[in-house]
DNA sequence: CAATTAATGGACTCTGGGTATAAAATATTC
DNA sequence: GAATATTTTATACCCAGAGTCCATTAATTG
């Protein structure tokens, strides 16, 4: 019951000194989630496999997402550090060395049966989590099309994002395809060399595409930032009334509620005043059924007056 | 006699008159998962938005599970209707129609904002669900791969199935990417174009990949059946056994844990000796902390044995 | 009408995430 | 090494939500 994690951990972190604590807590979880998915395995199993109390583990991880944002974390820093070791006195250009390092992420992720970031991006309805796999989405891409124009500085240019993007999508389609037909190891190498291959092919051989699909600037996030849909946030927020009117709800809520509708519904809704709602919105639903949805939308709203 | 469980009741096949109530409660959940997303609603959501009582959900579908199952069915019965209204006296040779077809899924998964099933194949930890799952992203594949040979005869053939791959993997990754980057409506038609285009411009250029990636049989199923890791499952039983020594187990329970890895140990396992023992082990573990554990074991134990 | 079948609604169980807290164990400081 | 501060533990507890059960009430239908 001693806990033995070997595999030494390259993962320095930036500051701070990950305390042994919790770097026992992230093996234990992290061996169950491999071992059985990260919906079936319960703080309870975290626990009893970690062989600490309940209060510690949520004196190091605020929840059980955080926690697995935690150990996603760790491998990022983990590909990271590999694909700088893979890179000391190579060339950039050099093909083979790009594949190694692309192998890095894709046997880290399979190795530890966590899907891909690409795989997964929306299968948490954490909004937190969520923003967070997305912004390892982004990063890989921009990774891989940075990586792309250093191999082929004179092709890549402006379709270095389109490059990436069908590079990603091969190989992670080929991957899934691969483990629905047979349970046969697959190499990973080959797989890249392939999906390499095809971009290769696709570059030399533009007739068929004239432009670029996606500008390479696309990812650099500043301001495309997604605005919200107001119209369907005025949605969730009559379905909520309904459901308030339907159950016990205070007047409060509901004011609160159709203050927003109505507010929200105006060519020009007033920022200052709905700002100033938020606060006591989230108060209101406090401890009741309906805190998680009220928090999401109040989310969205901050978003909408920015 | 009242039943609870009524298989035939349960599982309406196609033939079948939906009835207007399981309609109903389809829609109202369709809805409530479009809104808020499946885990974020509650089967008490839906029996509010549809007027019900728990007791007609239960008669409906056994599950939550179920139930999404049931949608993502229609959805796909929908898009089977829509394309062959497609087609109806049309040239299948004709690319128009093809991009047309395959916008329909597309269309149809993100209107319906649940995620295509390539997007989330794994994202259930519902064995069930994700089978069904894997078998649509197969279907689609294959349906895929056959549009091709229709379309471009004599260039497909072997290639097929990695183009079909290659394509899909390219549009929904565009897809994904796209909504990364911006919240500005997305031109599906358009990124299949692209992608069909890319494929194309592989088939035309074929010097880079000398042999298909994936052999064209890959899908057929048949028995390329997965075989079971054996040491995984018996990892899992030592787990087991070992929380069970930790907690109240039963003796019974420790017993049949060890004499399932013992047996699983052996070169050649003696599958009538399994086989029998499975049965009383669910019984031994019914209604403990344990029980879902236990049946994904004597699951994977059972398809070892075969 | 009687018998079957469907629908209701509420009470109930169980799991699992998360909180709270007092007491015990460790660490830190002087 | 005592005094203080911090972690850890253990335990009890809250709450939401899935799923079950069942007695009662419609609604169908032969």
């Amino acid at each position: 019951m001693f806990k033995t994690y070997n595999k030494s951990r390259l993962s320095l972190q930036k500051g701070d000194i990950m305390s042994a604590k919790r770097k026992q807590i992230i093996s234990a979880a992290h061996q169950l989630f491999v071992d059985k998915g990260f919906a079936l395995t319960s703080i309870q199993d975290i626990l009893d496999k970690a062989g600490i109390a309940k209060g510690t583990f949520y004196n190091y991880f605020e929840s059980k997402n955080q926690c697995l944002k935690a150990i996603l974390e760790s491998i990022s820093e983990q590909v990271e550090q590999e694909r700088r070791e893979i890179a000391i006195g190579k060339e950039m250009s050099d093909e083979e060395v790009f594949i190694e390092q692309v192998t890095v992420r894709i046997k880290m992720n399979r190795q530890h049966h966590l899907l891909t970031v690409f795989e997964t991006v929306s299968f948490s309805e954490d909004s937190e989590l969520k923003l967070f796999m997305e912004e390892q989405h982004r990063a890989e891409l921009q990774w891989i099309g940075s990586r792309f124009n250093d191999l082929y500085p004179d092709k890549a240019q402006d379709y270095t994002l389109d490059y990436a993007v069908i590079f990603t999508g091969i190989t992670h389609h080929l991957i899934l395809t691969w483990k629905l037909g047979s349970s046969q190891e697959l190499d990973i190498e080959k797989v890249i060399r392939y999906a390499l291959n095809s971009v290769k092919s696709l570059s030399n051989n533009q007739s068929y595409i004239i432009d670029p699909f996606l500008p390479v600037s696309w990812l650099d996030g500043d301001d495309n930032s997604k605005e919200v849909d107001i119209t369907s946030v005025i949605k969730r927020l009559e379905e909520l009334n309904e459901q308030l009117t339907k159950q016990k709800g205070t007047s409060k809520q509901k004011e609160l509620t159709q203050f927003f509708i109505a507010e929200l519904q105006k060519t020009t809704p007033r920022a200052f005043l709905l700002e100033g709602v938020i606060m006591s919105t989230k108060k209101a639903f406090h401890q009741t059924r309906f805190e998680h949805e009220v928090k999401q939308i109040t989310e969205k709203i901050w978003k909408i007056i920015q």
